[in-house]
RNA sequence: CGGGGCGUAGCGCAGCCUGGUAGCGCACCUGCCUUGGGCGCAGGGGGUCGUAGGUUCAAAUCCUAUCGCCCCGACCA
């Protein structure tokens, strides 16, 4: 019998300072974690019980689909190497080298790890297909950790693989995936929704995200309250509003016109009189490469051009970059460019490339809220100049078109016209078709029916296990604690015994807690020595979704049961304890 | 990487400006008391003031460096 007095739970009255979000806060008074570094907890007796059983969920649903794998955290140098990712990741990648100085890394995924058993090990597409998972730590260097577990640097990761002959069969195992995915989220008491997500650019062709809406998260959710569409920000579209181009003034051609001091669009605009949505925004970036061999870094010039009041979304940008990272051109870089100090920035004058793949020549895209536009307004790259009677196409010839705008709240829905709203939320959960990108570059191939060699196409799939249990107390807390799930929780019952001096409470609770501990609930019993109140307090900060109160009734045959999430209780009969939980919780016996 | 903030007992904080032998609340230990919402009384233990160097008769306090933690930003266009 678990009892409370015997047990290791360092319950806080007050937070630690830097605890900012109420799942930090409530996961360190509850005395489920403490920390041990920026972004490293430690998973004390509740947490990990909690973790546990999370992870048995987990474990549970994806043996439904796959097979289980255990794979090492240490990765050589060479395997992250043979997909290019050694390079790729830059610092996010935890590296260290042995005693020989060999360079390792501590893997922050596994795909390198599982294609590379499927590159040996798969021959033909009897062997397809394939769904492996594992359950273990991943390690990200991130460059900031923050909100308690919800970024860390060391993590628990469901992650899954699925290897199968064609796109259709990856079809099956994506689908897969996202039923057990439903199942695993269910089971855990979450309220989630199911959302369109970034792909990337490695030729992902579909991508799914699990979300729980809560301001303690990271990622923007896009959604439209008539229809059905849900997107992450980073993927997210929309109608364009209409807009009203200027007239043409003087002779059609650009007009120079003086705007001293005048840098901002809203500045600009206001000082021409116009609206900023006939304004170019000039963006500035620099893709910095460095060749494998020479270790030399080049930079390559990337000027992006969107509408003056909308933003630019950098993943957008990175699919139309190919997945190329940018970064923000330096003061120089821009005058080298444009020959003008940031502030009166445009896109004449410049020899631009006519394709991405145009040598070194800078890139100049644009995005697609300016196809057909007519008569902006950019920078004249002259200080204290701007450029009006802008048409691109005709006054400047862009490296391409795409769609790199963020949407805004309120901007009209792409399916329906509504208008959209944009809400802050946590990933739990991400289904990603992976398509050939590993199988390709580590060059796993199998035959097919015909005796073909054929590549197998990949799926990845991760769960994040601590964004469960955070979400989930995101979800559900109030001013004194939080409240899990049975499923998840470290225990079904907390019986409390509120004052165990007294030999007939204490042996009453006892037997309570016996008793349904015997028909297979997780039962806590609190035995400590402690004033009712301190007890009290203690259930309702720890997240157990129900107490049993054995007080003063207990003359009267009676205990009282209160239910944490709603706070109503109510008298039960000793004798009907077990059977009053059945309504409540899971069949206490294995079916 | 840039900006800001904070490091003093397990947790929350004061003391620093104006240098003079380190304090409060909670927690903890002992005794008494109390027992349905963090009870009361009495006594007690616990801190190299993040670290290193400097200034000074004297440094938690002033100066320098460094480490750690938290927050914001990493898109003035």
């Amino acid at each position: 019998m678990h009892r409370w007095s015997r047990l290791f739970i360092p319950t806080l009255r007050e937070a630690p300072a830097d605890a900012e979000v109420a799942s930090h806060k409530f996961l360190v008074r509850a005395g489920y974690i403490r920390q041990l570094s920026a972004g490293i907890y430690s998973y004390l007796f509740l947490g990990q019980r909690s973790f546990n059983k999370i992870i048995s969920i987990v474990r549970e649903e994806m043996d439904r689909i796959g097979q289980e794998f255990y794979l090492p955290a240490l990765h050589p140098r060479e395997l992250w190497e043979s997909s290019g990712r050694w390079s790729v990741m830059g610092d996010n990648l935890f590296r260290l080298k042995d005693r020989k100085g060999a360079d390792l890394c501590l893997a922050m995924t596994h795909e390198e790890n599982m294609t590379e058993i499927a590159r040996k090990e798969l021959r033909s597409y009897k062997q397809l297909p394939q769904i492996w998972y594992q359950i273990q730590s991943k390690f990200r260097d991130e460059p900031r950790p923050k909100a308690g577990l919800l970024r860390v640097r060391q993590f628990i990761m469901k992650d899954s693989y699925s290897f199968d002959i064609d796109a259709a069969g990856l079809d099956v195992s994506y689908q897969k995936h996202r039923e057990a995915y439903r199942r695993i989220f269910d089971r855990c008491g979450l309220n989630y929704l199911i959302i369109d997500a970034h792909s990337g650019a490695m030729g992902g062709s579909q991508s799914e995200e699990f979300m729980v809406y809560t301001p303690a998260g990271e990622d923007q959710v896009v959604s439209c309250a008539s229809c059905k569409y849900a997107a992450n920000l980073e993927k997210a579209t929309s109608k364009l509003d209409p807009v009203q181009d200027l007239a043409s003034e003087g002779d059609d051609k650009p007009l120079e016109v003086h705007t001293p001091g005048q840098k901002t669009i809203e500045e600009v605009a206001r000082y021409l009189g116009v609206s900023p949505k006939n304004k170019i925004k000039t963006l500035e970036l620099m893709i910095d490469s460095t060749d494998a061999k020479s270790s030399k870094t080049t930079s390559r010039a990337v000027v992006v051009l969107v509408r003056g009041d909308h933003q630019l979304n950098e993943s957008k940008l990175s699919t139309a970059l190919a997945g190329k990272e940018t970064r923000p051109m330096q003061e120089e870089e821009i005058r080298q460019l444009f020959l003008s100090p940031a502030g009166f920035l445009g896109p004449l004058g410049i020899s631009w490339a006519t394709s991405v793949n145009d040598g070194d020549n800078p890139i100049l895209l644009l995005d697609k809220a300016l196809e057909g536009r007519n008569n902006l307004i950019a920078g004249a790259n002259k200080e204290d100049y701007h450029v009006k009677n802008i048409t691109p196409g005709k006054d400047f010839q862009p490296t391409g078109y795409a769609d790199l705008r963020s949407v805004s709240s309120g901007d009209p829905c792409p399916n329906c016209g509504s208008p959209l709203r944009m809400d802050t939320a946590v990933e739990i959960g991400h289904i990603f078709k992976l398509g050939y990108k590993y199988s390709e570059t580590m060059g796993a191939r199998v035959l097919d029916k015909n005796g073909k060699e054929v590549m197998p196409i990949m799926g990845s799939y991760g769960i994040g296990i601590e964004r469960i249990l955070t979400a989930a107390i995101e979800q559900s807390n109030d001013e004194n604690g939080f409240w899990l799930s049975p499923s998840i929780a470290p225990f079904d019952i907390v019986v409390t015994a509120t004052n165990i001096t007294d030999a007939t409470l204490k042996s009453t609770a006892e037997q309570i807690a016996a008793t349904l501990e015997s028909a297979g609930y997780d039962v806590l019993l609190d035995d400590r020595d402690e004033r009712p109140g301190v007890k009290f307090k203690d259930a309702d900060l720890v997240g157990i979704p129900f107490r049993i109160n054995v007080g003063k009734k207990v003359t009267e045959g009676m205990v009282e049961v209160v239910q944490r999430s709603t706070r109503q209780s109510q008298d039960v009969s000793i004798g009907g304890i077990t059977e009053h939980f059945r309504q409540f919780l899971r069949p206490a016996q294995p079916e």
